[in-house]
DNA sequence: CTGAAAGCGCTTACAG
DNA sequence: CTGAAAGCGCTTACAG
């Protein structure tokens, strides 16, 4: 236990430790002889503040909480990239909290609440406006700022980050119907995500104004139960059109239509959401709405650091530009 | 701010502050009818200890730092999965530290001390055997342990959790030397990751062994870059099997292939490593060596908790089964 | 510009 | 079984 405290660097220095302490908050209030021979010992010495301590005293953490329901979701890791990169610069540390289905959610957030951390990063996209008053309500009688992250909430209080992902649900399918398709599906989960009610609401309004049946077919977001689901599909079904809300529900679905004979893109387009890895892994490659998941992340972090910092914020409701990336999927 | 605090409990429960103490930590010190008593006014001011307090008071956060370089990468996520579920069981909070390249490695390890964690997670595989002392030896003199989770170092006294690299790399050149393939080629990263220098010497052991010239080609993990240098291996080369040290490198290896007029598995065949979804999406489905990325996380998290709660622990090096998932990018 | 002192909200020997 | 008191390592008014 090699443990340099304050107290030791004080004693060193001659100082007190109130000097030590402003020495290293508020340098500007003590004399330049000082603060350099205080700031000499501490090098010398190795010193670094008990991080717990100040968050104690001070009653500041510096560390922000971040709240995800499933890391491994490649949209979630590239905004935890975003977000990392920036609290780094601003010298925040980051909390990970996951929720799973079967946790209270009042509690938990209860649970994050008592770990003391300074801002809330809410990427859990899976919740319900009740979930989002409850959100709300807890962390504003704690004083807690928060922001969603690729969360979108119609709430107009709720600090949010986001693209607009009912114009990105209308613009690729309007893509698809102005090459001609009829037969257009929505490939979404099972799963209401917010973003996804976004997406579907957009298809469906493409589809109405082009005075077809909006057409959404509701899967599990695992590779291996999709073939099933989607086998049905080039029996029964007419289709020359499909939009997956995530790149890997399209390149499956697109594999699966190809061994069942179909040419891609001649007889069935097929587009996704995302723009990932698998946009460009896949045969033919993806066209895809690029979501700038980690500008998410990053945006994100920096509204919540100047919530933390009590700036006043001219707009808590950022949307950030998408774009479609036309690829051998789709003509 | 709401902040109901142990006072507050002990003053509507009639009793000391101690004993409220008590009954959060050694309940059975403290009577049962006093317990009763004071976990019900707990319940009726939702009271929840302040875990910063806590912290400086018991010197323990209940806190585990996770050391990563990429989040990104999926078995850096999937890891992380793994992790966190354990964690929650035994009540931990995780704090993330991203590694960069441009960062002093002492330094960032002096601020994870500093952070007081009770124990850290080292996934950041990218380090050489003088990082690996370093590490000992600050985690050391501050008693906090570490345990490696997917990077190997062959100190034997450092915990790891991972599988045997080397030996998968032999196996899986073995499954390609025994089809009759001849020019086998390693497609490697240009970053030396201590996991990765493992399956080269596998890969090499087992080529030197069939009396052939181990041929290893590093790459950029960047799938864009990837194109171009591999493009060069259609004309000028014998290839006649590869096997990627990721998945993703393997189906950017195969789609290229194909691009040049190769047919897989007939003129060429590829392995990855991982068992990712690529792996699934892939057309030809790519054969890949398993590697239990998420057990991994866990089986690390649960040995570090052994390792902080000063439990002996028998064996701290732990090497978990990896498996050859065969599928049609070979035969 | 600097120091003495109180306080942040807990835990933990020590008595009783 | 319970309480009084010291202490964890800092920050921050308050004096001077």
């Amino acid at each position: 236990m090699s443990n340099v405290t304050i107290y030791d660097v004080a004693g060193a220095a001659k100082v007190s430790l109130a000097t030590v302490s402003r020495v290293l908050n508020n340098p500007e209030k003590v004399k330049e002889e000082t603060r350099l021979r205080v700031l000499k010992i501490i090098k010398e010495l190795g010193y670094r503040p008990n991080v717990i301590a100040r968050g104690l005293a001070s009653r500041k953490t510096t560390t922000v909480g971040v709240v995800i329901s499933d890391v491994t979701r490649a949209s979630v890791a590239a905004m935890l990239g975003g977000i990392s990169d920036i609290a780094q610069n601003y010298n925040y540390s980051i909390k990970l909290f996951a929720i799973r289905e079967d946790m209270d959610v009042t509690d938990t957030l209860q649970d994050i609440v008592a770990e003391q951390v300074d801002g809330v990063l809410y990427l859990n996209d899976e919740l319900s406006e009740k979930h989002v008053d409850e959100i709300k309500r807890v962390f504003h009688t704690n004083g807690i700022p928060f922001v969603f992250a690729n969360v979108v909430s119609d709430d107009n209080e709720v600090p949010m980050v986001s693209i607009d992902y009912e114009k990105a649900g209308y613009e690729i399918t309007r893509l698809l119907l102005d090459d001609n398709r009829k037969d257009v599906y929505l490939l979404s989960t099972a799963r209401r995500y917010s973003v996804n009610d976004k997406k579907e609401a957009g298809y469906s309004r493409a589809m109405a104004e082009a005075g077809l049946e909006p057409m959404i077919f509701r899967t599990s977001g695992d590779t291996n139960i999709n073939r099933q689901h989607f086998s049905t599909f080039f029996s029964d079904k007419k289709i020359d059109a499909a939009i997956g809300v995530r790149d890997s529900i399209a390149v499956s679905f697109m594999n699966i239509a190809r061994d069942n004979g179909k040419d891609v893109p001649a007889d069935l387009v097929v587009a996704g959401f995302q723009n990932t890895k698998y946009a460009l892994l896949s045969r033919p490659n993806l066209t895809s709405i690029d979501v700038p998941v980690y500008d998410i992340g990053a945006v994100s972090m920096r509204l919540l650091t100047k919530l933390m910092n009590q700036h006043d914020v001219d707009n808590i409701r950022i949307i950030l530009p998408h774009y479609i990336v036309k690829r051998q999927s789709t003509t």
